[in-house]
DNA sequence: AATACTATCCACCAAATGGTGTATTTCGGC
DNA sequence: GCCGAAATACACCATTTGGTGGATAGTATT
């Protein structure tokens, strides 16, 4: 399931970090921090994400410490394209706010740690030593929503899909691969008109109204 | 995405407790911890996943600590049967190995944190405060495992995907969610007109003629 | 037998969509 | 500073879709 390999030796000297961040107070503050500690070393620090693309790959710390609102694209963009570039890198999203979907698109593109802004300086240091040694440092609340995400995918089953009879869902099944009503209704030898008819039961069902919305309620 | 509704609210008084642990001596070791705390109370020690099942969900602890190795059957299938009839009580998974695969499976199951019983008993204090706290206790290790577990194979990733640009994506996520171009022209402050000059840049990127069929690549 | 549901079909009309072409402005890379 | 890509915007036209209403026939269910 996971893609490991994440080697988590590290032969000697300071931990090396670059910081992706826009807000130039915060920056200083992060730097500063990072400054204060021997076991740390900052290489890098950028203002925008194409910044931060362009630079990090030839650097390759240790540990990038990404914020998510940035001028040009988000971080979690620019975290799911530098991960992949260097897997042996670890990336903290550093964030004010604890959005749900943040998290776990942050997680998808492939970072490992989500630290709040709220967080103190021994609390930042702490994560950014136990993000190197192979940690996922996050705050209770976010690790409790991630553990949650993992309660039964089952049941997650839309109710409302029950409701349709075995001719709709077949035809929402072949929605659902690309078909348009036309091609459905050859496919089914059936008339353009039935087909339609159909469909308009299925909207009703799905309290949707439209191809596409159907469609990603049936695949969600 | 997550089941949620987990009130970590709490009146006062100690934290109550139940051990499901089939092994004597590691039981006595549990308890004594317990009784030591005054912050903490045992209503309930159980050798076997069926004296758990019935008496458990009589007392509804605050926090079970369940062992995974279990005569009769696997704590894991306990915590599947305990958490659906108390949603409130936080399950701890205490175990000796940190078997990848019994970890997902115990998440899925609704425990929220997995506890190693190499762990100091100060260890085990603070993960059961966190666990009760609405947090998620666990080892390093574990935590990036499961945070492992979310990384989205870019094999899998669709190529044609790449080729879009930033603003056709974020289109295209529109699309996904299941609004029409109307909306989204109003969403991002576009004129109709753009937004349908971008749908049919992304249709021929994705080789698809349709909202519903780029959807489909989207969603697939 | 009456009722409910399913599956099939049709018509009309308004709105949305898809196909094609053109144009302006901005921005990053060379 | 130039070039190309990206983002923005519009026009025209054919096709598809969505909304509404109605119709028939078979099959369960009661």
């Amino acid at each position: 399931m996971a893609p490991e390999a994440e080697s988590a030796s590290k032969p000697s000297g300071p931990i090396t970090i670059a910081i992706v961040e826009d807000n130039a107070p915060m920056r200083e503050t992060l730097l500063q921090l990072i400054q204060d500690n021997p076991e740390f070393k900052c290489v890098c620090v950028c203002e925008t994400a194409a910044k931060a693309l362009k630079q990090i790959p030839k650097l390759a710390p240790d540990v990038v410490i990404m914020d998510i609102r940035l001028p040009d694209r988000s971080g979690i963009e620019c975290t799911a394209r530098l991960k992949p570039q260097l897997p042996e890198t670890q990336i903290m999203i550093y964030t004010v706010n604890e959005d749900n979907d943040q998290i776990f698109e942050a997680l998808k593109a492939g970072a490992s740690g989500y630290l709040l802004k709220s967080a103190s300086p021994a609390e930042i240091r702490e994560s950014i030593l136990d993000i190197r040694l192979g940690g996922a440092p996050m705050s209770s609340e976010i690790a409790r929503k991630v553990v949650q995400s993992f309660r039964q995918p089952d049941v997650a089953k839309n109710p409302e899909l029950d409701q349709l009879t075995r001719r709709e869902e077949e035809i929402l099944a072949l929605l659902a691969q690309g078909y348009v009503a036309k091609e459905i209704a050859q496919k089914l030898f059936l008339s353009y008109a039935t087909v339609r008819t159909h469909l308009h039961h299925i909207y009703e069902k799905l309290h949707v109204s439209s191809k596409t919305e159907a469609v990603v309620k049936y695949l969600k």
